[in-house]
RNA sequence: GGGUAGGUACCAAAGUAGUCAAAUGGACCUGACUGUAAAUCAGGUGGCUUACGCCUCCGGGGGUGCAAGUCCCUCCCUGCCCA
């Protein structure tokens, strides 16, 4: 099957870690003819393989791949930039008359993407932040309400890192701020969420961990210092690469590292849960089966 | 056997007579998220109740006292030190 010209649309696959999305979007991919946009953020990163989970070049079975690999890992990928790429990835496929397959775990970046957010890319101001780390939470909010009433009203005033980014955003592009608008893709789009059943997850992911640990997970963290990142920034990507750069630091023991991995792992998914539940355009599918069939369906009616 | 420190809610740990259903952290649950998102943040977590409130609760038992997690006696248990 074939998309057309006029006959554009968009294949969305979310699901929590380790559900099983990599595997559904090459299924599909093959299917339907489609090439897939990947939603997640770490797997921008480059030289991040082992502990995100990236999809590897026999996997992908010659399915082209897009947002894998776009950025260096000492420096800061934002949503902005994820939808920049995005777009154009989107158009790139539709282009070429396929259908694009946005796979991903990152529903902030999918929400960008296919919700639109218009964003001016501002980049991160480290003096700046630093700065502001200092000040209270109290006295960042006040700060924010001179520069930005209006963000200021929305925003999450006991979260400082919003704090700082919004202050950081005004300040940089200067006033007045841009009312950032939903700008949503003028495409049909259709969402498959991957359901699998908590226990066995929780046992996927498990496994999973214990298979990147025997990969070369931390071989992977070693050789990202040797590029040149502080401790610092790799332990900001989180869970696993957190917990063992403590321990390969020496903070903690290799059991701890472990076992807080695996924790703030399956908390990730409730956290990823909490954010899909409550868009209820997503269609929760249980094998592959199923998402063919519904995408089948998608598909064959023209726009 | 002697000495000593302790036994507090799921865990760790404050509290040493009333303002304690009991600080704080973790775990867990629920949730927010339109600019770091694998990040960050919020609320909840003895029982019944919409709520006011009521009941149960700080190792067991017994006291003192208007009032006890907090004081006294005793028993049980744990850590450490000396035998």
């Amino acid at each position: 099957m074939k998309t057309t010209k006029d006959n554009k649309k968009i294949v969305v696959i979310v699901g929590a870690t380790a559900s099983g999305k990599t595997g559904l979007s090459i299924k599909l991919a093959k299917a339907f003819d489609g090439e897939v946009i990947s939603a997640d953020s770490r797997q921008v990163y480059k030289q991040m393989d082992i502990g995100t989970a990236k999809i590897t070049k026999k996997e992908m079975a010659d399915i082209p791949h897009y947002l894998l690999d776009v950025a260096s890992p000492k420096k800061k990928f934002t949503v902005a930039q994820y939808r920049k790429l995005g777009l154009k990835a989107l158009n790139n496929i539709f282009k070429k008359d396929k259908l694009p397959i946005v796979c991903g775990g990152t529903g902030f970046y999918i929400q960008a993407l296919v919700d639109g957010i218009v964003m001016p890319e501002v980049k991160p101001d480290w003096k700046l932040r630093k700065g502001l780390e200092q000040k209270t939470i109290g006295e960042l909010y006040l700060m924010l309400k001179k520069l930005d009433p209006k963000r200021a009203e929305n925003i999450d005033k006991n979260n400082p890192r919003r704090l700082i980014r919004a202050i950081e955003i005004s300040l940089t592009i200067k006033k007045p701020i841009p009312a950032i608008k939903a700008n949503p893709l003028p495409y049909p789009v259709l969402f498959l969420g991957v359901q699998k059943d908590p226990e066995k997850l929780k046992k996927d992911i498990e496994k999973r961990f214990y298979l990147w640990l025997k990969q070369g997970f931390l071989n992977e963290i070693k050789k990202l210092r040797k590029a040149g990142l502080s401790w610092k920034r790799i332990e900001e990507f989180g869970m696993h690469y957190r917990a063992f750069s403590l321990y390969l630091q020496g903070e903690i023991t290799y059991e701890e590292a472990e076992e807080q991995s695996l924790k703030e792992l399956w908390q990730y998914t409730k956290r990823q849960a909490t954010w899909f539940k409550r868009d209820k355009r997503i269609i929760w599918v249980k094998n592959s089966a199923e998402a063919k069939k519904l995408s089948k369906k998608f598909l064959s009616y023209e726009k």
